[in-house]
RNA sequence: GGAUCGGUAGCUCAAUGGCAGAGCAAGGAGCUCAUAACUCCUGGGUUACAGGUUCGAGUCCUGUCCGAUCCA
């Protein structure tokens, strides 16, 4: 950690814990930040990656009624089952935890608090539909009538499937609970707490206008078009529901903190979290007094751009307030959080949203069961494979295509033939023609200097473009410096001049692995696995990246498993280091499989 | 209904208002170190549609169609 280090927070997404996650999940919000992230430590920065599963909401009770278990059981099975894709694809979180913590349960109590201090929470009372048999309110997806517009009998919630309207829950007639079955509903008032968005318009339209011009013009178009129409308003915090957070005030007992609010905290209880179990300090990234310059970045797919563009910092604005009186810590905070009770929060500094990667012309959908699950394919090819294919086909501007022709042609025709040939054939022929060891360099010709230069110059130019987040143009830079020393090797033809001219043969060669060498780091975001392998190859004996590991923790609320990233074992920096001649080399073998058509086309992945 | 984005070569995508380009696929040639890989050459376009502004529009403006997201 250097004096020049930027304090880098990279924001996932939080999936929730409610079955397999697809592709296009991952090629919209869990790859490309690992990319980031893993380019920035090269970089030599300071970066604390953190997520986690959301495991409040409906999606969880939906998911739960279905498999006849309770959420709590949901949650656990399908954190680990996407802590299990972490860890196949590598995605190197330094905190991959979930929101069932007592850590996450206090910070999001002590916001509450501190938002309620400051008057950004009001109340109002609500009329609601209640079960008197289950003796609940219920949400809409629980209440069943007669649509107001079509007549439709088995009209849900609040929207029509017949005739596709949109409603308050309220104009139903003839309803039913879906909890008890009972016919008998009433109308009852309900009091609930109101974030108070609309005192936040002004703040945030202000804070939108100026400094975003490195925003992606999609993301800043679509925010600042909506604030500009001053329409935020209150939005409900609380639901009359059993599952979830605890109001931390008395009276409240039986209702609960919706899921959309604590789980944009995940990114700051996360990383407190972190700091418990490092020992490091989450304020050196979330303080905005101590790490004013500290840079967020949050990645997320389209879908919530609205929570993360406005919701969030809206929050972090309603929390940094100072017109109210500062509130002690509440009594449960943790020793490490307890810096929370003075301290004022950071705002994004960037939101690199991406669009939707569809299949079969539409979303991955579960009910329609066009879903490509990451963990199920991961199982079946390389996990650089599906890196390399999922950032070239990345919706970055707009919704792409997954289909399998093209991913067998991206890996065959692109990863194998450009990449995974060039190195296997310098490495194949430097093994078998100079005694398993890099060999010495002649002088350099004008040829040998030009692309050294081509291909050093990469470390500026793929770094601009991976620090602006653009990764798919990351990807074709690279591929094309790695196309340059194609272009030299046959130019040079070291296979006929070694009978020749040994001389300039051997150069050839070495210049090829000093390229290679170098290409290694610039893919290495991207190719993580194959890089560190390579990097084996070429005979260096400390690996690239740091380690990733599972623990479980337990707390005041049970265990949960985490997933944490150990940077202190990784080399890899992001320079032109310079390949030592003599250095011994490992017996080579192709970096990437190559796919058979028939196979990966004739296999069945709808189910 | 409102806000925003996208529609460019067979496919995937680029192009601060200034000669519409790249990769893959297709056709041809060279090469043989390499996973039938590599390199070179060629073909391929009414930039969704209709208007407008401009010396000049894929780009700016208006309208229409199609797709997507959010809000109501």
């Amino acid at each position: 950690m250097s004096d020049q280090a930027e304090k880098i927070l990279v924001c996932v997404a939080w999936p929730y814990a409610n079955g397999e996650k697809h592709i296009g999940q991952i090629a919209g919000a869990y790859l490309p930040p690992d990319i980031f992230a893993r380019y920035q430590r090269m970089a030599g920065n300071d970066v604390l990656m953190v997520s986690g599963s959301d495991t409040h909401g409906t999606p969880i009770t939906l998911q739960a009624e279905q498999e006849g278990i309770e959420p709590a059981a949901v949650v656990d099975k399908y954190h680990e089952m996407f802590v299990e894709g972490c860890l196949a694809m590598a995605l190197t979180f330094d905190l991959y935890t979930h929101t069932d913590t007592q850590n996450h349960w206090d910070v999001t109590q002590q916001v509450f608090q501190r938002h309620l201090a400051n008057e950004f929470i009001y109340t109002e009372v609500q009329k609601q539909w209640f079960d008197p048999e289950a003796g609940r309110f219920l949400a809409d997806r629980y209440v069943e009538g007669t649509c107001p517009f079509c007549g439709y009998a088995g009209a849900r919630g609040d929207q029509c499937d017949e005739c596709g309207r949109l409603y308050d829950a309220l104009e139903l007639t003839d309803t039913r609970s879906k909890l008890s079955g009972s016919n008998e509903l009433e109308v009852r008032e309900t009091e609930h707490f109101f974030l108070d968005l609309g005192a936040l318009n002004e703040p945030l339209l202000a804070w939108v206008g100026s400094g975003k011009e490195h925003w992606r013009s999609n993301v800043l178009n679509f925010t600042q078009g909506q604030l500009n129409l001053k329409e935020l308003r209150g939005r409900a915090i609380t639901r009359d529901i059993d599952w979830g957070i605890d109001i931390p005030l008395e009276g409240y007992e039986d209702k609960r903190i919706y899921v959309w609010y604590d789980a944009v905290q995940g990114y700051l209880s996360a990383a407190i979290e972190w700091a418990d179990l490092s020992g490091g300090e989450w304020q050196a990234w979330w303080d905005r007094d101590l790490a004013p310059d500290a840079r967020h970045y949050y990645f997320i797919g389209k879908d919530n751009i609205p929570f993360h563009t406005q919701i969030w910092p809206g929050m972090i604005m309603a929390y940094n307030d100072d017109s109210g009186e500062r509130e002690p810590p509440l009594a449960g905070l943790s020793e490490t959080a307890q810096g929370l009770a003075t301290a004022g929060l950071n705002l994004p500094y960037d939101v690199p949203a991406n669009e939707y990667l569809n299949f079969g012309g539409a979303q991955f959908s579960t009910s329609r069961g066009n879903v490509i699950g990451w963990n199920t394919v991961l199982e079946a090819y390389q996990p650089d494979a599906w890196r390399y294919v999922l950032t070239a086909m990345s919706p970055e501007s707009a919704d792409s295509e997954f289909t399998w022709p093209d991913f067998v042609e991206l890996v065959n025709n692109e990863l194998v033939a450009n990449w995974g040939n060039l190195v296997n054939r310098v490495l194949g022929f430097a093994y078998r023609r100079f005694d398993g060891a890099v060999p010495q360099p002649g002088p350099f010709d004008p040829a040998d200097e030009a692309v050294l230069a081509d291909i050093r110059a990469g470390f500026e130019s793929v770094a601009a473009l991976y620090e602006a987040v653009k990764l798919k143009a990351a990807l074709h830079e690279v591929r094309r410096l790695s196309q340059r020393v194609n272009q030299y090797l046959n130019e040079k033809e070291p296979w006929r001049t070694i009978k020749t001219e040994p001389g300039a043969a051997t150069t050839a060669v070495y210049v090829a692995l000093q390229a290679i060498d170098w290409l290694k780091l610039m893919w290495a975001p991207i190719l993580p696995h194959s890089s560190e392998q390579l990097h084996i190859y070429l005979g260096y004996t400390q690996s690239l990246f740091g380690r990733l590991n599972t623990t479980s923790i337990e707390d005041a609320r049970g265990e949960h498993l985490v997933l944490r990233y150990d940077h202190e074992s990784a080399s890899g920096v992001w320079q032109a280091s310079s390949l030592p001649a003599g250095q011994l080399l490992q017996k080579p073998a192709p970096l990437f499989a190559k796919l058979d058509p028939a196979e990966v086309l004739g296999e069945e992945w709808d189910e």
